[in-house]
DNA sequence: TTGAAAGCGGTACCAA
DNA sequence: TTGGTACCGCTTTCAA
């Protein structure tokens, strides 16, 4: 039989009222009769009832994480980041991977299991961004596609991380400067785009080449290994995001090219992988930490109806430079 | 005003029972009323409340997935798995990044938010095993370290592994085999060498050299350099997982040493990563697939109180071959 | 500082 | 096939 409230009220000679003032830390409950109950709760090894809780308090106390995919390094530290900051808060974290929201019935939303939602890098922001106001759950968006001003999200500065990786090339002196980009449907991609062009340009400099990849390690491979074949290398390359850059340097090194000797290389992202391969990749780092814990910010401020200043806030990437990117030899 | 059974049932005409019977696909319920509950329903925008469901019921209708890490392709690929399997037996996946069970106070079991609980790779798996027990909370452990015959879990078959990987390199012709194991403490990692020692022993070869690395891409690295330095190389390494394969293929390539011409490389666990890069990285594959699905089954029956044959499933995982194992140069 | 009683939003039993 | 009602376990008035 399971273990209730009632038979912790009853093994400590107090009410049902004041042992759940001691589960609340409620004040006003007399140490001696805090001792008590605690003692009893111990003896019987009780355990309060989640689900009562919730339907008492019309609260969970749980924050959704939805993510579409796992395999990333950025997911990883975001991840960390939510849980801690949540924690602090007195909130629990419940990571739910899905694709999307065809349906409309993702189970975090469809029975009002969370209190409020974080969603990462969502393809179909929309289907999201109507349902979750239909039914008034407060969410934060990090990482969207289109800015929506009515909605709570943040974002990355990825023009100033495509300008930053680019003007880093152009200091250490190259001018055939080539780009990978990423698909065009990610706002991201063009933006990191824009920010290499508008470094250029300030330098006087011409796109020495600008190929087109989707993300895979193979698509930076097999423009590396184009580039090569027609005898028409850059000195200098910013890849949209890591795994590109990998594989570009991949195919470089296979032909003895050597980076960043003969060829510099910039990635996107600080993947763990791109920082454990040599050489130690030359890339952008999102600013995680800082995401996680201004997401949970902005919904805790969402949740509690505290004022809040803006519902979109940019953050700044960071340019970290390893061993992929040297001086051009003359 | 939140929208409750009642008004629903108000608005339907009908009672707060048959509305529960809709909600719970329960026969008995006239068609025509069913639809006039639905119209209901829809009208008003109602979805039910999960905590009331779960208090009245007694269950979450929530399986927990407790993890340590986010940072591996093969749990990307069990959780995909888990998901869909629980899905098709009417449950939701909770999952929950967290290194140990420190202070016991993991959320999931804390307040029994969860019907059952799957755990992966767990480090200290004991305090699981002791706190979930007292508190009969069916769980299942995946890949876990020591067998204890008395609780569920999922397991694979490591030594053979290793043995296959072994087998591989020797039928094609290799004599120097060096092995690179991880840490001991880790069941895995000594099944997998004991693997590697059977093989070599049927085929009446010694070991060439066994390093010792911690799962790090550096850890094979640095390996990879020193037998260099020492001039002294195998034709064939078997990694104890794919990131150490893959640091020891970047160190021999760095120096223009080509795999698989001049060194063959397996690895373990087929990374996303160690697949994507060239030469693609034979490897043995988790079975991740069958270990989610086995999983969630184990949990299923012990949950429905079906019979069960064996409370331990070794399942067999498979070597891929691609492209850095080769016959050594004569 | 403490407790009695009325919910929170459903489900389940029993009777109709 | 339908509905009245007790109840799931906890919190929240309100009064003492």
């Amino acid at each position: 039989m399971r273990v209730s409230i009632f038979d912790v009220a009853k093994k400590s000679g107090l009410s049902v009222v004041t042992v759940s003032r001691v589960l609340n830390n409620s004040s006003s409950v007399r140490e001696k009769n805090r001792q008590k109950v605690l003692d009893a709760m111990r003896e019987l090894n009780y355990h309060p009832n989640a689900a009562a809780r919730s339907l008492a308090k019309g609260k969970t106390r749980i924050i959704g994480l939805i993510v579409t995919t796992l395999q990333d390094s950025f997911l990883d530290e975001v991840v960390n980041e939510v849980t801690n900051t949540l924690e602090a808060h007195g909130y629990y974290l419940a990571l739910s991977v899905s694709p999307g929201l065809e349906n409309e019935e993702h189970y975090l939303i469809q029975e009002d299991r969370v209190d409020g939602l974080i969603i990462l890098s969502p393809i179909k922001e929309e289907q999201y961004v109507v349902e979750l106001t239909k039914r008034k759950i407060p969410f934060v968006l990090i990482d969207n596609q289109k800015i929506i001003p009515s909605v709570f999200n943040v974002i990355v500065n990825n023009f100033q991380g495509g300008y930053d990786a680019t003007r880093h090339l152009i200091e250490l002196g190259h001018t055939k400067i080539a780009h990978i980009r990423g698909p065009e449907y990610f706002l991201s991609s063009v933006e990191r785009e824009k920010g290499y062009r508008q470094a250029l340009r300030e330098a006087g400099l011409q796109p020495f080449a600008i190929e087109q990849g989707a993300f895979a390690m193979d698509d930076g491979y097999l423009i590396g290994r184009k580039w090569m074949e027609a005898d028409r290398l850059p000195t200098a390359v910013f890849a949209c995001d890591d795994n590109m850059a990998v594989g570009l340097i991949n195919a470089l090194m296979q032909e003895g090219i050597r980076v960043p000797d003969h060829v510099s290389v910039v990635g996107y992202d600080d993947q763990y992988f791109a920082s454990a391969l040599h050489p130690h990749l030359t890339t952008v780092k999102q600013p995680t930490v800082q995401i996680g814990r201004t997401a949970v910010d902005l919904l805790m401020k969402q949740i509690n109806g505290n004022a809040i200043r803006s519902k979109t806030v940019k953050l700044e990437p960071k340019l970290i430079v390893r061993n992929s990117t040297a001086a051009p030899r003359m």
